[in-house]
DNA sequence: CGACATGTTGAACCTCATCAACCGACGTGG
DNA sequence: CCACGTCGGTTGATGAGGTTCAACATGTCG
């Protein structure tokens, strides 16, 4: 059987997608991407939209292929707290054993490559190497939210700003994704809103102007327009970001 | 072979072990467990003292016993969060792939039972068991970290401190680790100090005692001693907590 | 063009961190 | 035995950082 039968138009083939080596399909031997290929489905949700909700166990999981997750957790009056985000080649929804306690979103528009959940947890029984794939993904993803969790109780409102840029700007770096330079410098996008800055830095978006302001005079950051930014020293932003 | 020849004194033998159900051995076969028990090696750490430090890889993972263990970050400057507690029958350490990003600490005495990390990961590759049972802790512990960016994020002192008490008082009810009723209510053991349930919640000593003396003065909970309370009623104490 | 979303800036207020004094328990040594 | 220091915890006074409320600017879309 040939390996891209199923493909649905619309969505890269498994061969040719851009995040396949990052994903979960990276560690599949052939016969279990084959497996994935014919369960995969695509979907695409414009920004704002909810992609999963909070409470209900997850009806499918996946890679995101473009695009930004907001994972939030919510206050009964209305508090909102982003507990993850994720990017191109990170993997939504729980596989086994769960209701999914936050609501997933969609921060800018999103492309995903998904898989019914029970077909995929039986995939995984029989593909131990997709397990343990998993198993390092959560790991990370678990060491970052404790990263946050000391950005959060520990660290003032320009180091948390300076932390997320930083954050930002070595993610894009590590992934390539820095835009053309200006100046010499390269330039990182900002993908989300100053709401959403707020929202994951446990604080306000007038606390998030008034600090990427500050960070402007100082110049440790160049704005070139709302959602780009240059960092002519990654070592004076660290050391504002609180580290050493 | 007996598959108890290799157990040193002072740990309890696997199959009398007060935790085994829960902790990784509760899923491995016999041979398996066989396995672990010739590399079980139990450790004692008194209290304030480290179990692994921040930077290296660990050297060891297993299981808490008896105790509590707190995972710590620090800044530069001093300032500590910690990222995680550990009770008896969790996992300690990281399998796989790690440089361990936090520091390990005896919050109280601590009794670990432990296997060195290269035979327990080659352990890993033969028993999928044993690394389904690590993603499942691995996605509550990072479900319990977004629990707690919520709280850092957005809670209040008072809301912290409460939900604090509701998180200790759940887990003990959980493992039926309630003290003797006073006054026909449960009571519940404070396993730690002020000061690291300051660094829990992301505050300092002085509004931790408090909120806590307000918590008294409201008649959510009482104190018997320094370290036991009493919920009269879990509801009110859930409301303080800010759920609904 | 007006309506709306998104972001910036200003002023007032408030929660909480900080600094300090104090208390009781505990252990040590004279 | 008591004096002493230390440690963990409580309480009080003060001030700063950040939230809140409000006005304003800008950009986008029908």
């Amino acid at each position: 059987m040939h390996v891209h039968a199923n493909t649905r138009p619309g969505l890269e083939k498994c061969d040719r997608c851009l995040i396949g080596h990052r994903a979960v399909c990276g560690v599949a031997d052939s016969e279990t991407l084959a497996e994935l290929n014919k369960l995969a489905q695509p979907r695409r949700y414009p920004a704002g939209t909810t992609i999963i909700h909070a409470g209900e166990p997850t009806p499918f999981v996946g890679n995101v292929l473009t695009g930004v997750v907001k994972l939030t957790k919510t206050l009964a009056d209305g508090r909102r707290q982003i507990v993850g985000l994720l990017f191109a080649s990170d993997f939504v929804g729980r596989a086994f054993d769960g209701d999914w306690p936050f609501a997933a979103e969609a921060a800018t528009d999103v492309a995903l490559c998904t898989f019914p959940r029970p077909e995929f947890e039986k995939l995984l029984l029989s593909a131990p190497a997709l397990e343990h794939h998993l198993l390092v993904a959560a790991l990370d993803e678990l060491d970052a939210a404790r990263d946050w969790m000391l950005l959060l109780g520990c660290k003032t409102a320009e180091e948390k700003v300076a932390s997320f840029l930083l954050f930002i700007a070595k993610r894009s770096a590590r992934h390539g994704a820095c835009l053309e330079p200006q100046h010499g410098q390269p330039q990182f996008e900002l993908p989300i809103s100053r709401s959403d800055m707020a929202a994951y830095l446990g604080t306000t978006v007038e606390t998030i102007s008034r600090q990427i302001t500050r960070l402007k005079t100082e110049n440790i950051i160049r704005l070139t327009d709302m959602h780009h930014f240059i960092v002519p020293d990654l070592g004076r932003l660290a050391a504002a970001a609180g580290l050493d």
